[in-house]
DNA sequence: CATGAATGAGTATTCATTCAT
DNA sequence: CATGAATGAATACTCATTCAT
């Protein structure tokens, strides 16, 4: 039962904390403006999240947890690798349409530096690290399933940025996302490269 | 010769914070640990720079010139359209190598969350963007020349961060960087995308 | 009950900067020294005031609140406008005698500096210059009752700053106040003019 | 020889310093700027002042010794008493005229702290509270000789407020100072009240 | 003497975290 | 559990003063 109404509560604070990122940015986020938009006292954050870091994974982990799932339907569906690379093009700007807080996480936290001097590493920064991998992981087998010989590892890893890379052009020019229209591009220029636009 | 001194020792101040900035990550960055790490009083940065943006911006600019002129140099030169483009690869990848720290100012400080909340945009991020759109106006044409038809200012954003994505493959799977084999690699992702692993 | 506290810190901390400015004068006036002399911490500070400025009007406020109220029940009665006058004379005195730290404030706020530069002026300078203001308006009335033809509103002024000088000059020379004496005095002072003392 | 340009240099400085001051207002006032102003390095002030605090007292110094000279004149000559206090306000209004930010220097460093708290004093609010003491002692034979029979020390300090006073009034309001005018007003208030303007 | 770079204590302010109620 | 007042270390920045050249 308090489990049960301890973790709707926690649910809760971390439903808030991503409308708050989402809607005011990261750099400006603190304690005390959760908790004033919670309408609770910033104390009670300290009895359901050890601290900032610990809260700030936590917004990040069932929304990972989310992909990890959605990802794993994809590739372990039964369409073709081209099916289901269209399909994780799809997914993925659908996601980061919703959850536009995360790519600035990404873009902000899975920081060079930490893997220079991991132990000024955030925690949520080693977490979205830790997803990178399991995510790269998982793809370079779809890829391995195209017919890729080599690179697997790296053009894995395009994938994941590419994607964000769209997202940011949107935002940085003002374009609009429309899905339809952008996983079509994404997936030219990903499969085909410039000359699919010659 | 004062004025001598006085730039060698703003340079010197310019070099150590982009070290600092290279080890530790921007976000952490004080005028506090710079003026220790330097060995000076906090004060004296304040006898070269104004404030800490000025410092900011300081630390990029003489780079980013650096790169206009680079940049002015293959594109108007007589090469081929795909020769300029492998010596864009090339230079690119050198140019990283040369100044790591710039591709973290890069993906710590060209924010998303600056487009949406421009009020909170710091100046050297603002200096950041402006040279982006040198750079993307810049290379609309080289896409022009090469009989790219559609989508060019996406593609050139494209290009501008698929190279600082090869970087940061490197840095966080700990792969070396070898400008000859990588800028091949980064020469058929872009031109051919994946098919050209295939 | 809360606010009740909040409310009586509030004041406390405002009586105590009253009592710091009182005693050291305003030029050196801090934040820390503030909370130093209150045994609170500097934060503190800020969780009842938004920022020194905000808290140097508010150690003004209620009681310049407090002289409007009372000018106006003098000046609003059924006196003759000589038991007006010296009306406002003992309450005058009785107010700084009671608030001597509104004195300095005066003295050192009420800035001609402001004047000439306004881009300079504090809050709380503005604020005291427009009680100013009020009270000479208010108190032209008075001298145009008692029938004085011209330059009431520098009379008015005079009449402030005289009332000023006396207790300038009982603090500066040593000199006691007392109320029934010096009313007298500045009375005739500034009824009949040095003539009165021949 | 190098006595005489050392004293020359003092007196160009001191006549920049008051320049500043007077045209910037007094809060704003620091060794660098002045440096700046006179075209000279910030240690060469130190070659001919001690400190700040001295270099205030002699911005004062030798204006006060100005006054002293002209007070002297007109109290030691062979005019009769009234002529002596209507020269008295002339000299007054007109020095204040030339030297407005001594008005500021009296408004805000001949604190009444100072006299509660004589050690938080400045040398240069010490150096003014001495003239003042001066003043008061050579008028008061004035006001003897003029018939006043008490409060002979208060009234002397009233004078030199009410001449401050006026031109305080005078920049506060926005109105012009006209010597002819002003010191008959003066007059009138100081010698016969408020009654004579009835 | 003149210089001006260097200093460091000091200023206002913020914010993650604690703890008595 | 909830509260929110209190904390204090940290941040950017200023400025009178010193001292090697």
């Amino acid at each position: 039962m308090v489990l049960n109404m301890e973790k709707h509560k926690r649910q809760a604070i971390l439903g808030k904390a991503r409308e708050w990122i989402g809607a005011n940015g990261f750099s400006e986020f603190t304690m005390s403006k959760l908790a004033k938009f919670c309408g609770i006292a910033k104390g009670t954050l300290y009895n359901y999240f050890d601290n900032k870091e610990d809260l700030m994974v936590k917004v990040v982990e069932d929304r990972v947890a989310e992909i990890h799932h959605e990802v794993e339907e994809i590739l372990g569906g039964s369409q073709e690798p081209e099916g289901k690379l269209r399909s994780m093009i799809r997914q993925g700007l659908a996601f980061y349409r919703d959850n536009l807080d995360l790519l600035m996480l990404y873009a902000n936290e899975v920081k060079i530096a930490d893997c220079k001097f991991p132990s000024s590493a955030t925690a949520h920064g080693r977490f979205l690290r830790e997803h990178l991998e399991w995510f790269m992981n998982r793809f370079e087998q779809l890829l391995s399933d195209m017919g890729v010989k080599r690179e697997r590892r790296l053009l894995a890893y395009f994938f994941h940025e590419t994607m964000k890379n769209l997202m940011s052009f949107n935002m940085l020019s003002g374009r609009e996302l429309d899905i339809d229209r952008d996983a079509d591009l994404l997936y030219s220029f990903y499969f085909h490269g410039v000359e699919a636009f010659q």
